[in-house]
DNA sequence: CTGAAAGCGCTAACAA
DNA sequence: TTGTTAGCGCTTTCAG
C-alpha cells in the first residue's frame, strides 16, 4: 500500500517488489503459461500489497487484441436498448469481452462521429443498430477487418451479418390481424419518421397489407420529442377530435400506445369493441397497466444474446467460425386485451 | 480505398501515401503545432483516401494522456441512470471526454471487478453511484490518482468529491409533509434494501421523521425483481388486504407507485382523501398517469451535470483547478394529486 | 514549419 | 519454469 503515488504502478514496480521477472509476472497476472505456485504466490502478493492495476492500453499494443466490444445504439432511455444490452452482456459475461456502449441519437452525423471514435480503439467487433449507415460509415466498418453485426433490423443488405426482425412483415403481420377482427376505419401514431427506419418500415408494411385489404389509414400523425406517454394522450385527443369515426388505433411504439389507452379507459371507451388498439414493443410496462396493450415482440433480449454470440464465437474461433449470418428472429402478435381475436 | 486489408492502417501508411513525414502527420490529425495549409492539405487527402482511423491505443500510450471518464452506475434500465448519463453527455460533449459506462447491478462484488476492469483503461476520471463501496474499490479510486466524483448521495463520506441528495433528507421532508397533511396511518412499499443503500437511508430518514410526530409505519413491504408498475399493484392490493385501515402509502419509486396508483383508481379508490400516496424520484412517465402520482425529484440530471463538470475542470485545469468538492443538491416535493397540500 | 530519435508499459517469440 | 530481446503505433522532445 505504500507507494509513491505521483507515478502509476507499473509492471516494473511489481517485478521489484517481488523479485521475479517483468515477464513472469505479467504471464501470472493473466494466467497465462506455467508459472510455479511459490512464485504466483510471490507475485500476487506483491501486486496486491501494491495495488497495482494492470495498464491495458500497453498490453493492448503489445498484443494487438482489444476485448472490447462496440456497442452502437440510438437511445438509452428508451426501454428497448436496455433490454439490448442485457442480452448483450448475459453473453460476453462467460468470455473476456466487454461491451463498450455508443448513443447516436438517432442521427447518421452522430452515428459516425461515435463509430469513428470506438474504431480508433480497435475494438474486437461491432454490434450496430440499424442497416442504415452513411457512406462513410459503411466503409469504415467494412475496412475495420473485424466482425460486425447490425442488428434489429433484416429489411436490407447487412455490411456483414444482421440479426433482428422484419419490421416490414411485422407492420404487415399486424395488419392483417386488425382486418380480421374487422376494423375498418385505423388511425396511427408514430414518431416522426425520417430518423427511425424502422418505424419507418413498419409504417409502410401496415399501410400495404391494408391496401391489399382495400383500406387505407384514415388519418395519421406523428410527433417527436416529450414523454411518450404525454404524447400518446394528446395525439389520440386530438385524432379523434378531428376523426371521430376510427374503430382502430396503431401506435408506433407502447409508451405512446399506453398513452392512448390511459386516455380512451378515462373517456370510458369500450375497448376493444368501440375502438381497438395495438403498439409495439412488447415492453414489460404493459403489464402494470389496467388493460393489456396489443402489441408485437421486438424479441430484443434474443437480438442481444445472438449478436454477441455471433462475435463472441467469431473471437474464438477466427475466420473458420461457423454461424448464421442472417438471422431473422419472428415476433408474434400479443392480443392482450385491445385487439379483438377474430 | 485500395488497401490491403490483412493489416489495420498506420500513421505510416498516410505519411507514404502522402509523402509527409509521420510526425507531421501526427500534428495535423491531431491539430497541434503549426504546419502550412498546403502540407495538411496533403494528408487530409491521403488519410481520408486510405481511410485511415488513428490507433488511439498507441496514441494513448504515448501521450499516457486517455479521454475517458468511466462512469459506474447500478443500472441502465432504471429510468434514473440514462438521465444521469444524459447529464454527464450534455457536458462532456464540449470537450476532448467521453463517457464509458460500468454496470455493478447493484452489488460490491461487481462493482469492484467493474472499477479494476475500468481503472486498466487509465481513464482521465471517475464517476460512480453511491458512497458505499468495498475496501478494495476506496483503494483502487484513491490510489488511481485521478479525480473522482461519487454521485447520487452526499450521506457519508466521498474519497474525493461528490454531489447528490441527501436521501435522509428526502425522506424527512416527504414524512413532514404527510404528517402536516393529517395521514396517520402509514404504510411503505420498498425495493429490499441491503442492495440499496439510497432508498435504505430515505426510509431511515422518513421513519425517524414520522416518530418525532409520534407515529410509527404501520406496514411495510419489500420487493425485488420483475416488472416495478405490477410490483406496485400487487404489494398495494397485498398490503390493504392486509392492513386495510391505512390512509398513506409512500413508496421507494415512482414505478411501484404508479403501479400501485393504477390499482387504487380501479378499485375507486377516493385519492387522495381516502388514501394518500407518494413515491421517488419524478420520473416522466408519472406526467402521463391519469393522476399526478406525489413525488420527489432527485435532480437527476443536474446530479449527472455537476459531475461531469467536476471532471472537466479538473482535467482541463489541473491541480489548482477550483471547484466544489462536495454539491448537495436540494429536491422539492411535487405534490400532484395525491398528497394534500396542508 | 518539419523531421529524427527515443520510449510509453506491456507481451510475443525465443532462449536458457 | 523462467528470463531476454524486440517491438506494438504513436507522441514527446529536441534538433534542424
Amino acid at each position: 500500500m505504500a507507494h509513491d503515488d505521483s507515478r502509476p504502478l507499473t509492471l516494473r514496480d511489481v517485478s521489484e517488489a517481488s523479485g521475479v521477472s517483468e515477464m513472469t509476472v505479467s504471464r501470472v497476472l493473466r494466467n497465462r503459461g506455467d508459472v510455479s505456485d511459490s512464485t504466483r504466490e510471490k507475485v500476487l502478493e506483491a501486486a496486491r500489497q501494491l495495488g497495482y492495476v494492470p495498464n491495458k492500453i500497453a498490453g493492448a499494443l503489445a498484443s494487438q487484441r482489444v476485448n472490447l466490444v462496440a456497442v452502437i445504439i440510438p437511445s438509452l432511455s428508451n426501454m428497448v436498448f436496455p433490454e439490448v444490452m442485457t442480452g448483450i452482456n448475459q453473453v460476453l459475461e462467460d468470455t473476456e469481452l466487454q461491451a463498450v456502449v455508443g448513443v447516436t441519437d438517432y442521427t447518421p452525423e452522430k452515428e459516425e462521429r461515435v463509430l469513428y471514435e470506438m474504431l480508433s480503439w480497435r475494438p474486437s467487433g461491432v454490434i450496430i443498430a440499424g442497416l442504415e449507415h452513411t457512406e462513410a460509415s459503411r466503409a469504415m466498418l467494412q475496412a475495420a477487418g473485424i466482425p460486425v453485426v447490425e442488428i434489429m433490423d433484416v429489411d436490407g443488405t447487412p455490411v456483414d451479418c444482421m440479426v433482428g426482425i422484419s419490421h416490414r412483415r411485422a407492420g404487415r403481420e399486424m395488419a392483417k390481424a386488425i382486418l380480421k377482427a374487422g376494423y375498418k376505419r385505423i388511425g396511427f401514431m408514430g414518431t416522426k419518421m425520417p430518423l427511425d427506419h424502422r418505424a419507418r418500415k413498419r409504417f409502410e408494411g401496415f399501410t400495404e397489407a391494408l391496401a391489399k385489404g382495400g383500406i387505407e389509414v384514415a388519418d395519421q400523425e406523428f410527433y417527436s420529442g416529450g414523454s411518450a406517454l404525454v404524447k400518446g394522450r394528446e395525439m389520440t385527443q386530438a385524432m379523434l377530435e378531428r376523426t371521430p369515426d376510427l374503430d382502430f388505433l396503431y401506435y408506433s411504439n407502447d409508451m405512446i400506445g399506453a398513452g392512448g389507452l390511459l386516455y380512451l379507459l378515462e373517456k370510458g371507451v369500450d375497448i376493444p369493441a368501440e375502438i381497438g388498439l395495438a403498439g409495439f414493443n412488447g415492453v414489460d410496462l404493459l403489464d402494470g397497466l389496467p388493460r393489456q396493450l396489443a402489441t408485437m415482440d421486438a424479441c430484443r433480449l434474443d437480438v442481444g444474446r445472438t449478436a454477441a454470440q455471433i462475435i463472441a464465437t467469431r473471437v474464438a474461433d477466427g475466420d473458420e467460425a461457423k454461424y448464421e449470418r442472417h438471422v431473422e428472429l419472428t415476433p408474434t402478435i400479443a392480443y392482450g386485451d385491445t385487439l379483438k381475436r377474430k
